[in-house]
DNA sequence: ACATTATTTAAGCAAATACTTAAATAATGT
DNA sequence: ACATTATTTAAGTATTTGCTTAAATAATGT
């Protein structure tokens, strides 16, 4: 009696605030690619060696592959195709210097990037 | 001649800097505790649908798992898989209200999870 | 030219993800 | 007691992920 939905909810509780549902889903509907860019942006950061890669190349200004290698203790394959998946999604650049390539951060994306980190400590101690 | 590494380093650059990358290692250790929690909480919301899940219940104060279907159009095991993974990770908690269950935000977690955010506009059109 | 080094790419594979549908729980109203 | 409703749990499955090892590229030095 309550109910004029076109599409077969799943809930059917009489209270439901339809109203506040349809705002809700307004709300998501014109952020929607804030979403889709921000949880591509959570994915790859979810990942503990793509997070702590992110951390160093922000904070050391620039790495290559073998250095990050040697940091986290694994494969230069394996880094190199974590490094991959940061630059498809335009958060890393390279520069070639003979045959070392050095990734660092695209300069627009050091905001969000730098949003990650936010609550670990700042080493004062990197004053070598 | 350079080298008295005990580990067999895939990186055999002559100008590799050695402090350089100790300094890297110690930080990483030392936040390690950190790292693990922020990656655990970013693979979460690295998911579209969590991620939305995450905004819309830190943002209504608290939703049901049926209104959460509604809203994201998805079938209810699928929304109640995700908040599960949510509860599991203690970022959000659970009321119950008869036979419906409230999901909200863990306070404690309210920073990290307002953090995730930060670049979303903020609706002002909220006020019904 | 050839060997060495830094990096990427490719192929393979075990584990994790995210859904699906069906069944199990639990609270409510008749 | 019984049917309904809200939710969770379980089982199955296709896809994605993150490594591994081996091979391919490319720059450097001899």
């Amino acid at each position: 009696m309550e109910k004029e939905l076109d599409q077969v909810s799943s809930c059917i509780r009489l209270f439901a605030d339809q109203v506040q549902i349809q705002v809700c889903k307004e709300i998501l509907d014109e952020n929607d690619d804030a979403f889709t860019r921000l949880s591509q942006v959570y994915a790859l950061a979810g990942n503990d060696a793509r997070l702590k890669i992110l951390y160093l190349i922000q904070q050391q200004n620039e790495l290559c592959p073998c250095d990050l290698s040697d940091i986290l203790q694994m494969t230069v394959p394996a880094v190199s195709q974590h490094l991959r998946k940061l630059k498809d999604a335009s958060l890393v650049r390279t520069r070639k210097s003979g045959q070392t390539i050095f990734y660092s951060i695209i300069p627009d994306q050091a905001d969000v990037i730098n949003q990650l980190f936010i609550h670990i400590p700042n080493p004062e101690s990197i004053a070598v």
